[in-house]
DNA sequence: ACCTGAACACCGTTCAAGT
DNA sequence: ACCTGAACACCGTTCAAGT
């Protein structure tokens, strides 16, 4: 039974030393992470930028610390694009758009889809950065619905899983158009028209 | 780079000890895959079967083929339900019946679904159990497009795609009820009522 | 023909000793 | 305050020595 050490709030390191290190593994990660995917061993990640592994461990106590600082900031942007598209004509779209936006930032990394899914229940930065992007869907979400473009008993929850869903059949291979199963996927959560 | 060992194709074991061996690693496999996942460590399960490690590599040689041997007869019955449900009134419904029914195998062991998955392009046993389930799907599939229930341009890949998505999702806790989710997928699956 | 377990490789994680 | 790497644990896989 080893316990996964817990996710610390750190503050950002005094020292300039420090700093440096912990730039140079977050850049090593991202390229380790769009090479070899999210579950590429962290002393590759360290040999990478150049430092021990246990100052790997310092800056980010665990993998998902480490993943967070990677994609952190694109989460960011997609929650900004989702700001966007609330003011869109066509909620539907948006909704259809976003998800797409998603699903790109996911299968950008092998791994990543899974490392967010199972960060929805945790605590640590990436459970943060996964609730930010649920809200931002939420946005849409609720918007579409408004305009009746929805069927009324879809959740956020269940959108957002079928993204992720999408995502990682991508990443194992079995889609090779993302677009064509959001297409399939979206179409199910619609309101449907006859009845 | 450590190569994972190919599939190889055993004869029946000729010894009755060696016979009795096999038999408790699938029990033990049954049992360990149950409560601890598909990715149970196998010392774990040679250490319930009460066997050596290197008798459990001997009798099989790669992780799938012990699932394959834990969960190559319920496919089977899965693929023998198909051939039931091709003489239903309503295809489509049959369809949705067996998808449930696959996903249902799928959910049972945790880390199932992405193995069957990731066997959709290899070669050992549990790939060929794979496509033995795929072409069960391929003829239900077809059947409910033949009657007009399913879009034209819906392929099985992509219908089983789907359905092994909502099994990877409810194993990994993202949804609760599996039925509900391969509604909402089924729904955009079938042919649009108002063009 | 088959079994066993020691041996090796690989990776995650910690921590004593350093600056 | 931070860095380092040896040390330990865990697991996968192989293979020499056995019956």
């Amino acid at each position: 039974m080893t316990a996964t050490p817990r996710a610390v709030d750190r503050p950002r390191p005094r020292r300039a030393d420090a700093r440096r290190n912990r730039a140079r593994l977050v850049e090593a990660a991202r390229t380790a992470f769009a090479e070899a995917g999210a579950d590429v061993p962290l002393e590759e990640v360290a040999r990478r930028a150049g430092v021990g592994i246990g100052t790997l461990y310092r800056h980010f106590p665990c993998r998902d610390d480490l993943i967070e600082a990677v994609v952190g900031d694109r989460v960011d942007e997609l929650v900004a694009e989702a700001e966007e598209l609330l003011g869109a004509d066509d909620p539907v779209g948006a909704l259809r758009r976003w998800l797409r936006a998603a699903v790109d930032l996911a299968v950008g990394y092998r791994g990543l889809a899974a490392s967010l899914v199972a960060a929805a229940q945790g605590e640590g930065r990436l459970s943060e950065a996964f609730r930010r992007q649920e809200a931002a869907a939420d946005a849409l979400v609720a918007r579409a619905r408004e305009v009746g473009g929805l069927r009324a008993d879809v959740t956020t929850a269940e959108v957002l899983g079928l993204a992720s869903a999408v995502a990682w059949l991508v990443e194992q291979g079995r889609a090779t158009d993302p677009d064509r199963l959001l297409d399939l996927v979206v179409d199910g959560l619609r309101r449907p028209a006859g009845g």
